[in-house]
DNA sequence: AAAAGTTACGAAACCGTTTTCGTGTTAATA
DNA sequence: TATTAACACGAAAACGGTTTCGTAACTTTT
């Protein structure tokens, strides 16, 4: 066991100050060739490498960015923290993953630990509580006090600050069109309340879709599930009662857990009965058959935001102006569609 | 704006010392009634918030932890991301999560950094390439310096310190097992290279079952994939050329490309041809037919490592005494077998 | 009333860096 | 040779806390 070197053992083996062994580390040109190769050497030799921890206490940086996330057992969210770090890392910052657990309160405990000091920045996506609640003080309070702060996908206009999320409104377009375009007329979409900022913009998307391809907008069509969890009494009634010949989920999961159901009703897919699924993750390419899928583009979301993020950080924020990147999504044609 | 708010400036506005500041807000006996309520209420009205990087250094205790995973877009690992949080949020711990993508190289940068202060110890999964270059000196830097250490599902006994694992053996036997009792009898193993620890306890548990059982072990009978990718070709000409009645997969991923496959060639499972899949994730629970797995128990593997890790950090350790938990598996009977 | 003990607070060291500023030596200039 | 400039380094403050120890002002004891 050889615990750390610090700046002042050096010093004290190699009888020179403090300040010295600091400036010949950093290669001033204040030090004299032989003394900075002394130094260089015995650092490199004991392997010193300086304390995250005092550095940042003296330059009042970090060099950590803060994460928080309502899931970590969520494909999507995944992608974004790869992005995320992906950026991060090669820019030379770490990335500190928090995850909210789709709660208030944890949400606010994580933002109130890493705010005091921990991090430069917030990059952060709302818990389902939170929007629910449409409390964000915490998160105000986070951004009063000139700490820089993204929002991503799960947003809120409540709060001023740089934002990236994905037009919802024109995937669920995307899927329609599709629809429309392969013949179809009964076009169902299951999605959760509207207090999910993303599913309200999604069935807006549909909804405006379906009035610019003149088809009638039915609302007995609209399954909405009041959460994330697949309540299959839901999806059994309404498959059973409602005749459709397409469908649009919010996500991955509630179309796997349509389809099956739909398959059992021995009805073919995607001939009698189409499916695109929002977020293109693992099942929807593993699924049988194969989803049709609205990409989000996570991984680029994740990338967006960390340049974003870093850019307030590492300038000198004279102005306050916010800007919100939206990205495109695409439509990945698998084999639940024509 | 309102920018975070020190000691030095409660003492400063109501005249006290820092010091006096510092030891009312601990509510410490040496301050009188009158003084604490004083600056307590100052203090709550200011929000004031300790700043954690001064604390840490101060203390030399950051209540951090480390996580260092192969890659955070896979089920298993953000489950037992899952775990630590829940443990170590509890203990009043922040979770550190950086990822080396299966890189040798990621993994040394990310751990020197936060080995350098920013964390009080360490959980972590070997990257593959790690495990292929069989270069653990970065580790070995790590817990040389006496930063506690606890490794979970991909580890080496080439590094001494606390384990987390599950027995991966005794997985591939209870899989083994369960073949055997449906009455299969051309019992296939679809696996990765043996670099990956993982691999080789499985392939061994599937050895040692068949033998258990009576059956002839037949080498043709082991696919051995050279990375987690999905090999199409390899997968074909296997099933071409094999007559198997029941097939054991690492991971999910190999079970459902390989069940497509067997579908398309127009057997029936599991009635011709069972399958069981390592990793019970969302695939398996949405595959179709649903895949029997064998449940690595993520969640529970994350809390033990934290338990672990925490218990060292907070002890004086004394003793170098380390120890291996070994969780058992379990068998999640779904369609894919009889 | 002198000695001893409490109470309530402040000074200062410390954690490990960075950085400004001052200064003793030597080299260059007048 | 006296003066200035350049060089090479060290002292000390600062970042924001915690903690030990010292002490002035009272209070209690004999």
């Amino acid at each position: 066991m050889k615990p750390k070197i610090t700046l002042k053992d050096i010093a004290r083996e190699l009888e020179v100050s403090i300040s010295t062994v600091s400036k010949a580390l950093k290669n001033s040109e204040e030090i004299s060739r032989d003394t900075k190769d002394k130094i260089q050497a015995f650092a490199k030799l004991y392997n010193y490498k300086p304390n995250n921890i005092a550095v940042s206490l003296k330059n009042r940086r970090t060099k950590n960015i803060g994460v928080i996330i309502p899931d970590i057992v969520h494909h999507f969210f995944t992608t974004v923290i790869r992005g995320i770090e992906k950026y991060a890392n090669a820019k030379g910052y770490n990335v500190l993953v928090c995850v909210s657990n789709e709660g208030y309160e944890r949400e606010v405990i994580n933002m109130e630990l890493l705010a005091n000091g921990s991090i430069d920045g917030f990059i952060m996506s709302l818990s389902t509580e939170t929007q629910q609640k449409n409390d964000y003080n915490h998160i105000k309070e986070v951004t009063d006090q000139g700490i820089p702060m993204v929002m991503f996908d799960r947003v809120t206009d409540r709060i001023n600050c740089d934002k990236v999320v994905i037009d919802d409104a024109q995937g669920a377009f995307l899927a329609v069109k599709k629809f429309v375009e392969s013949g179809k007329k009964k076009i169902a979409l299951i999605t959760t309340d509207d207090y999910l900022s993303v599913g309200k913009a999604r069935t807006e998307g549909y909804k405006k879709a379906l009035s610019h391809y003149n088809i009638p907008l039915e609302e007995s069509l609209i399954l909405k599930l009041p959460s994330m969890e697949v309540e299959a009494s839901a999806f059994d009634t309404f498959f059973k009662t409602q005749e459709v010949d397409a469908v649009l989920c919010v996500n991955e999961i509630f179309a796997i857990h349509a389809m099956r159901l739909v398959h059992g009703m021995n009805k073919r897919i995607p001939e009698d009965i189409s499916f695109i699924g929002f977020t293109d993750g693992l099942l929807s390419k593993f699924a049988m058959p194969s989803l049709t899928a609205i990409a989000q583009h996570g991984e680029l979301m994740g990338e967006e935001a960390a340049r974003m993020l870093i850019e307030k950080v590492e300038t000198e924020n004279e102005e306050e102006t916010f800007s919100t990147t939206v990205l495109e999504p695409t439509l990945i044609e698998r084999a639940s569609t024509l």
